[in-house]
DNA sequence: TTTATTTATTGCAATATTACGATATATATT
DNA sequence: AATATATATCGTAATATTGCAATAAATAAA
């Protein structure tokens, strides 16, 4: 097959999963990171901090807009790139949920 | 291509990137949610929850392992597994990290 | 030892991802 | 209008992922 069966699982299931695998990707790490340092918008330039054709960082900032993790809005000639927080904000709550049920059970056994 | 430029990239940014990605996967997110759940380690019985082949679940359980989310030790002719903190508080920890950062600075213009 | 149980591996088909050259689009500048 | 600049899309090749039937491997139970 190839496609993933994720009307079997639940929607925040299914949600978390898109969100971690838009991050699944050294590249897209690289530009959240970059997004951070240099503080809110910028206008273009993350090609040129990017090892990567234009084309190619051109995809990876689509596939983070599709899972909501960036937003860009038309500046003149370019386009400025911010995170969304919302996002990121879900996915740390999810994951800090996560770690805090550990440490309340750990049962560790392995 | 197909395949990523990793080398291109820090090591931290790959390592988040693998356990994301690992993570990128509603199975995935289920598996991990019902270890939690169960509390510690299961032997077997995965496969009963999921809505996939048997074949299909290990191959999950092997990319969840692969990237260190979760331990399997034998115990006698099955397989206990359990998640291993150290990867999830890791990743825990940078999305804090992340957030944080976004709170300080937190110049809106998108 | 034979049989059952549990998990892993192999092999394969369908689909998705990654990367980039070529090209399109859209605004800015001259 | 013509040209430059910035970003997106198309097309395509290489590779990876997803899913499962068939089968292997390894231990447990009979």
């Amino acid at each position: 097959m190839g496609a993933s069966k994720t009307e079997h699982f639940s929607d925040e299931q299914n949600t978390i999963a898109i969100i971690a695998k838009a991050l699944g990707h050294p590249a897209r790490i690289a530009i959240i990171e970059h997004l951070i340092k240099v503080n809110a918008c910028i206008c273009g330039e993350i090609v040129n901090e990017l090892p990567l054709a234009q084309p190619t960082v051109s995809q990876h900032l689509k596939e983070l807009k599709n899972a909501k993790i960036i937003k860009g809005t038309i500046e003149g000639n370019s386009i400025c790139y911010c995170i969304d927080e919302t996002t990121l904000n879900h996915l740390k709550n999810y994951f800090e949920n996560i770690t805090k049920q550990l440490k309340i059970k750990s049962t560790h056994c392995c």
